[in-house]
DNA sequence: TGGAATTTGTTCGTATGTATC
DNA sequence: CGATACATACGAACAAATTCC
């Protein structure tokens, strides 16, 4: 057997027999050279078997993760007790990032967690009639411990939480203009410096402590995202 | 030869022929890229290189310097605003160490700097009729930015500091009686339990700012050190 | 005091040349 | 010749620390 398939099968084994956990950070590129000792691209072609199968996540800058396995019915199920009515047809739903990365001081203090432990995120598009919505769900990872995206298939992320550190009370939504990001007005098609109209769900706890932030963003000279404030 | 060797090269030259002068600065990763023409990839091998052999330092977010080089004369011309006057013959003036190192809690405390930044850790051992003295002389590297050993050939350090970031106002002196350490009392050749007479010099600039800090340690049972308080 | 700019630290993406089998 | 493996080199994106205004 070849080294670079000798070394596939080696860290495949790890994420299937759990060393190597879903969704998590994997050795870099530069740490597997040295554990194996290896050239770089050794490593390299070993890792591309992994991303091909689906298995491993690259993120340029960033890292190598475990791929989590969240599908978009994944996303549907746990967006669900906020997805906006209009969305018929899941089909328009697509999936553009969905990883684990390790948490700012921005993202710290919102969870009160700590920096570098591991969140959730995770963003996709949802084209309907009504125009283009861009969303990003982040969840720090530690809220779920024994989190299991197939659990997700048959049931709300409502429930799964239930099931888990903490329970879902209240909803806190809050209503923006804002001029997005490069990669917002990518998404959305629309010009550099158009505003932007920016939900923000935020999940809290029966202590108000915040579990999950969802982001949604529409081009505000097209939306007709109308509020219930019943 | 490869290109990050020859830059290591060329760079490793100018160091020696004094180009970069001993602990200045060097120019930043991005200007020695387009300085070569190289990727930063380049740049950054090379200047590996020359960490590894302690001839730069590298200081995030602030840029790569030239490793300082302390010589005994450099020593004498630094101390010599509190030189004991009874130093006749520099010749019995000899280095035990001189080493850059990271600042632990105590050294961070006192010079208001963070924890693992680094400071200059000179000791030297003069011995005259009087008998010996263990001197311990602590700077902090951020407060020489431009520091340049060879100047201090021909300037007092109180010259040189006050070309830089600090200003030398006032000297706090403390004396005590302490017991030594096992490397104290080897290094003053007396035996474990004789009392030390102890002189701490510590330099305040303008605002009452420690800028550098001075340990002088004598046998107490046969200094003949006198203070003159005018 | 707070945000922009600068600078090093880390990591993945890509390409090329060389050697070996 | 082609697959494998190593080393080198250029880029790009993102992170973190520091400095400057």
């Amino acid at each position: 057997m070849t080294l670079f398939k000798e070394i596939y099968t080696d860290i495949n084994q790890k994420i299937i027999n759990g060393t190597y956990k879903r969704g998590s950070v994997l050795p870099s590129e530069g740490e597997l050279q040295k554990k194996y000792a290896v050239s770089r691209t050794t490593i390299r072609k070993s890792i591309e078997l992994l991303v091909r199968e689906k298995k491993v996540i690259r993120k340029k800058g960033v890292g190598l993760f475990v791929y989590p396995e969240i599908s978009k019915q994944n996303i549907l199920d746990m967006t669900g007790i906020i997805r906006p009515s209009y969305i018929e047809e899941p089909e328009n739903t697509k999936i553009k990032d969905a990883y684990l990365r390790k948490a700012g001081v921005y993202y710290a203090n919102i969870f009160d967690i700590k920096v570098n432990e591991l969140i959730y995120y995770i963003s996709f598009l949802i084209t309907s009639s009504e125009g283009k919505t861009y969303v990003k769900l982040i969840l720090p990872l530690d809220f779920f411990p024994g989190f299991d995206p197939h659990m997700l298939k048959v049931t709300p992320i409502i429930e799964a939480i239930n099931t888990g550190l903490y329970r879902v009370i209240d909803v806190y939504q809050e209503f923006q203009l804002i001029e997005g990001t490069d990669e917002d007005n990518r998404q959305l098609n629309i010009a550099s410096g158009d505003p932007i109209f920016k939900i923000t769900n935020t999940f809290l706890d029966d202590y108000d402590k915040n579990i999950a932030v969802e982001y949604k963003m529409q081009s505000a000279l097209q939306t007709k995202y109308s509020i219930n404030f019943d």
